[in-house]
DNA sequence: AATTGCCGCAACCGCGTGTAT
DNA sequence: AATACACGCGGTTGCGGCAAT
């Protein structure tokens, strides 16, 4: 964790700070202020480049800084910001009083980078990855969760497959010809999304009563669920920052059940057909669109 | 118990920008 | 206008700690 110390070939310390120095430079800067980095290391009696002394009081020893875990909320501000920022620490580290650019760019490169990765989701982008190397790993999955949803005809399902934000989204949707509609939104203390869906075809691929094709026990979307790690439960908690996200409630979907008519229409002006939720919908906000770039934006400014 | 390999994070480096001369 | 200097930012490094073998 810590750099062995050493000296250039001027004499200068470099390397990890020892508990010695840091008193000496809180002790200076307390009484005199910083002044002039570059005068400080002389003036205050440290071997020490000013560049050195400036990186460790911003970064560490100033009193104002919060240390330890991050917070679920300062996660989702960090990646929402990161979506409309990009690497500019600096700048959403002034979003997150008490937090250093250089500790939120740690927590990034380390926890959340990989988190999206784990989740389908290209870093920089925030969108669904579509490079040839994941795709290649997930076609076999792609394809037959296709053909399952082309086979059975079933909203539940196209549904559930919705809510797995680590798949390619948008691939199966441009497969089965849905058009998925997102959209995020701010009630003034938490973000959410809801999410619609418009089916292109004809009346006939509601005609089989939803019981008939819901999952089997022990059938293919309790593998499914099994192999990438969700949770076969539907549920509107949102869970732990460590896991992935648990199932949004399609129970308003269950009124699809029965005859053809036009009621059984995914209708985007329809609200009974929107999956909705709140409470903080960390991973939700991982779907994010064009809309909720717009609201980030704002928020900066 | 010893070794290996990976991960997290403090600290460094180089570059860009703003300001003074 | 040109140069020098100071600082801030983002990318990268490399070691300690820890889990896996």
């Amino acid at each position: 964790m810590m750099r062995t110390p050493s000296n250039d070939e001027s004499g200068i310390k470099k390397g990890p700070w020892s508990p010695e120095e840091d008193k000496i430079l809180v002790d200076y800067i307390q009484k005199h202020g910083h002044g002039s980095w570059r005068a400080l290391p002389k003036l205050a009696g440290l071997n020490r480049c000013g560049k050195s002394c400036r990186l460790r009081w911003n970064n560490y020893l100033r009193p104002d800084i919060r240390r330890g875990k991050f917070s679920d909320e300062e996660e989702s501000l960090i990646i929402n910001l990161h979506s409309v920022l990009g690497n500019k620490w600096a700048a959403i580290a002034t979003h997150l009083p008490g937090r250093t650019d250089n500790e939120i760019k740690n927590f990034w490169n380390t926890h959340l980078k990989k988190k999206l990765m784990q989740m389908g989701l290209d870093p920089v982008t925030h969108r669904p990855r579509t490079d040839h190397l994941y795709l290649l790993t997930n076609l076999q999955q792609i394809i037959l969760n296709a053909a399952n949803i082309v086979t059975n005809c079933d909203i539940n399902n196209v549904l559930r497959l919705q809510q797995y934000p680590q798949l390619p989204q948008r691939l199966i949707n441009d497969v089965l010809g849905f058009n998925h509609n997102i959209q995020n939104f701010y009630d003034g203390s938490n973000v959410g999304f809801s999410s619609q869906l418009i089916h292109p075809n004809n009346l006939q691929n509601f005609q089989a009563p939803i019981q008939q094709v819901l999952p089997q026990e022990g059938g293919y979307f309790q593998k499914f669920d099994e192999q990438i790690g969700g949770n076969t439960n539907v549920s509107s908690t949102i869970s732990s920052s460590n896991s992935l996200p648990k199932l949004v409630s399609v129970s308003t979907q269950s009124s699809l059940s029965g005859k053809v008519n036009e009621e059984n229409i995914i209708n985007e002006k329809d609200p009974s057909y929107n999956i909705s939720s709140s409470s903080f919908e960390i991973w939700g906000d991982f779907m994010n669109e064009d809309a909720n770039d717009a609201y980030w934006k704002d928020f900066i400014e």
